[in-house]
DNA sequence: GGCCGACTACGACCGGGGTAGTAGTACGAG
DNA sequence: CTCGTACTACTACCCCGGTCGTAGTCGGCC
C-alpha cells in the first residue's frame, strides 16, 4: 500500500484543482483558489507548495514555453481511499459497520439522504459475490 | 462548532488512553503506550505531549502527591464527530450518501460486515421520525 | 540528615505544512 | 537594444507534532 497520502488543507485543495483540470500551471491552480472562499494566497505560496509536493511524488511538471505545467501523479480515488482507510482504522479500529454506525447515529442526516443510503446497501447485495 | 480537533497520531493514541482509563498519570499513560504495538517513547515525550494538550485545552490535571494525574476535556464521540465531519466535507462535500457509497464500493468490506450494515439501516429506518 | 530516585519544567531539535519576500532569468514590447 | 514583466529558484519564517536530554525539586529510605 502506498504511504498514506496525508495532504494538507491546502495541498488538498491544489490537489483538487489539478484532478479537475487535469494539468494546470502554477497561475491557473492560483486563480482557481482565488475563486471559492479561501482568502487569497501569494502567487509565489503556490509556487512553493507545488514544489515540495513534487518532492512528495504527488504531483509531476513539465515545461512549456518557461510555464511549469503540474499534474496530479496520484488519484483522488487512491488518496481518498487511504484517507478513509486510515480513520476507519483509527477511529473504528477497522470496522466499516461501525463507522457508518456513528454516521448514522451521531452524524446529521436527513431522510433522503438516507433513502439513498438503504438504496446502496440493496444495490450492493446483490452485485456482491461474498 | 468546537474548533476541529485534529490530533496527531501520539495525541490521539494518549486520549484513547485517557478515555479508557478516565484519568491517569504520565507513567501510567507511558506504560500503557508500551504495551501494544508502538515502540517505546521516552517517558519524558508523553510528558511534554501531555503539557502540549493541556495547552490546547483538550487535557486537564490535577495534583496528586506531586504526581499529575491528567483526565481528558473533550470525549470521544465529540473528537470522532468532528473529524469525522470535516472528512466528510472535504472528500464528500458534506454528503454522507457519498461516503457510504465509497466505503461500499472501493473500500474491502465483507459480507458479515454487509449483513450487519443492512440491519443499521433497517433499524434506523424505524427510530427516524422525518 | 543526606543521598537516591521519581517527577516535572524547560529548552532543543527535526520535519513538514503554510506563507511569503527576494533574487535571478528569460521573453516580449517599444 | 533596453527595460519591464512574468516566472521560477532560493531562502527564511512561523507553528506544531513528536522526540528527548538535562536540570531542578521534593519526598522517602537508610
Amino acid at each position: 500500500m502506498e504511504p498514506s497520502h496525508r495532504l494538507g488543507d491546502l495541498q488538498h485543495a491544489i490537489m483538487r484543482v489539478l484532478w479537475d483540470a487535469e494539468e494546470a500551471t502554477v497561475s491557473e491552480v492560483h486563480a482557481a483558489l482565488g475563486q471559492e472562499g479561501g482568502r487569497a494566497r501569494a502567487l509565489t505560496t503556490i509556487a512553493t507548495m507545488l514544489t515540495k509536493m513534487e518532492r512528495k511524488g504527488i504531483v509531476a511538471h513539465r515545461s512549456v514555453a518557461r510555464h511549469y505545467v503540474y499534474r496530479p501523479t496520484v488519484s483522488e480515488a487512491e488518496v481518498t481511499r487511504s484517507v478513509v482507510a486510515e480513520m476507519t482504522e483509527r477511529f473504528f479500529e477497522g470496522s466499516v459497520t461501525a463507522l457508518v454506525d456513528h454516521l448514522i447515529s451521531e452524524q446529521e442526516i436527513d431522510s433522503g439522504e438516507l433513502a439513498r443510503l438503504r438504496e446502496l446497501v440493496k444495490k450492493r447485495r446483490k452485485g456482491a459475490p461474498e
